[in-house]
DNA sequence: TCCTGATTAGTCATTATTGACTATTCAGAA
DNA sequence: TTCTGAATAGTCAATAATGACTAATCAGGA
C-alpha cells in the first residue's frame, strides 16, 4: 500500500499523468522507491477502479489523448488513512548485500577483504553523491528529511563495513 | 541472483528437501532475507534444471517421496562466482518507511509526532529482541557478523528517529 | 482407541511485476 | 526538407511471487 500512499500524495499537490508520476519517481525519489512504468500504470488503473482517483482524457494539441489522474475526495481519505499507518509502523529492513556475509568463510580472508574494500569504496562513493548540493524537488520538506534518512543510513554501513574488514584483518570473525 | 547465493550456501553444508531449506531461512535468516515456500521451490526446480543442484527422491518410511536436493560441481562453481559478487556489491536500500515521511506536512505536526513516537517504541523493541542472547544458528562466523550489521542499523534508525522527532517538535523541519 | 491440532511437504491458481515493444512528437543537423 | 536521435506516453506478453489449498503423519489427551 506504499507505493498507493506515494502516487496518491504525489497527485494532491496536481494533476498529473502516468508518465508524468513514474518520471518524477525515478528521477526525485529513486532512493526511496523502485517503481518500473507497467507497475505505476497498473496501480493507476486500480486506484481509478476503486474511485480513489479519477482518469481523464486530455488532448493536447494534435498529440495522441492521455490520461490525467486526479485524486477523489475519497482518495484523500484514503491518503490520510494510509499516511498515519505508515508513519505508526516499522518496517524491518532485508539487506541483499548480508547473504554473502553468512558465508564469507568459503573464501580466503585475504580475498574477502579485497572484495569488502571495493565494497566499501562504492559505499563512500555514494555516501559522497549524497553529500553534493542537491536538486529543487529534494529541498523541500518532507525530502530533506528522507536524505538525512540515506546519509545516516549510509554512514552506519561504512562504519559497520569498517569494523567487519578489522576484524577479518585480525582473523577475529 | 541472491536467492540462489543463499540456497546455494545452505546446500553447500549438507543436502536438504525444499521444506527443509524454506524452514531454516524462516525460523534463522527471517532478517536478511524473505523467500515464501512455493518461491524456494521454485528457485530449487530453475537450479536443477541448469545442473547447479540434482533432485533426488527419497522415502522416508511410508511418508510421500520428497526430493532432496545435493549441490554439483558446477552448483559451486556459480556459487563461489556469485558470493564474490555479492561481496564486491552494494545495493541502495530502499525504505518503504520513507515514504510516509515524504507526506508528512499533510498532518498537523502534533499527531504526526505521535505517530513517530509509537514508531520508535516497535524500533526500541526489535532492538530489544536483537540484543537478547540468540539461538545455536546465530552464533556462528557470518550469522553474527549479520547480527551486528541489523544491530548497527537499528541503532542509526532510533537516532534519526529522535532527530526527526525533535526537529518536528521545535517546528523545524 | 479415536480425535484434534500441530508439523511436515508440497502444489497450483491468481496476482504482481517487468523487459521489451509500439508509436507519436520534437529539436536540431545535414 | 528530410533524417536522426531523444523525449513522451503507454501497452503487452512473459516471468516471478504468493495466498490459499491439499494431504499425510505424528503427538498427546479424552
Amino acid at each position: 500500500m506504499n507505493r498507493e500512499l506515494l502516487l496518491l500524495g504525489l497527485l494532491r499537490h496536481k494533476d498529473m499523468h502516468g508518465y508524468e508520476l513514474h518520471e518524477f519517481i525515478n528521477r526525485d525519489m529513486a532512493f526511496c522507491t523502485d517503481i518500473k512504468k507497467p507497475t505505476a500504470y497498473n496501480i493507476l488503473q486500480k486506484m481509478a477502479e476503486s474511485g480513489w482517483v479519477t482518469e481523464i482524457e486530455e488532448q493536447d494539441g494534435n498529440r495522441p489523448p492521455r490520461k490525467v489522474y486526479q485524486i477523489t475526495s475519497e482518495g484523500e481519505q484514503v491518503f490520510q488513512k494510509l499516511l498515519r499507518e505508515n508513519l505508526q509502523q516499522h518496517h524491518q529492513a532485508r539487506f541483499t548485500d548480508d547473504i554473502g556475509l553468512a558465508f564469507i568463510d568459503a573464501i580466503p580472508s585475504e580475498e574477502a577483504i579485497l572484495l569488502l574494500k571495493k565494497r566499501r569504496a562504492i559505499l563512500q562513493h555514494e555516501f559522497d553523491v549524497l553529500n553534493r548540493p542537491h536538486s529543487k524537488a529534494h529541498s523541500r520538506g518532507g525530502m530533506k528529511l528522507i536524505l538525512e534518512h540515506q546519509r545516516r543510513h549510509l554512514q552506519a554501513e561504512i562504519d559497520w563495513l569498517d569494523d567487519v574488514i578489522t576484524r577479518l584483518t585480525k582473523e577475529d570473525i
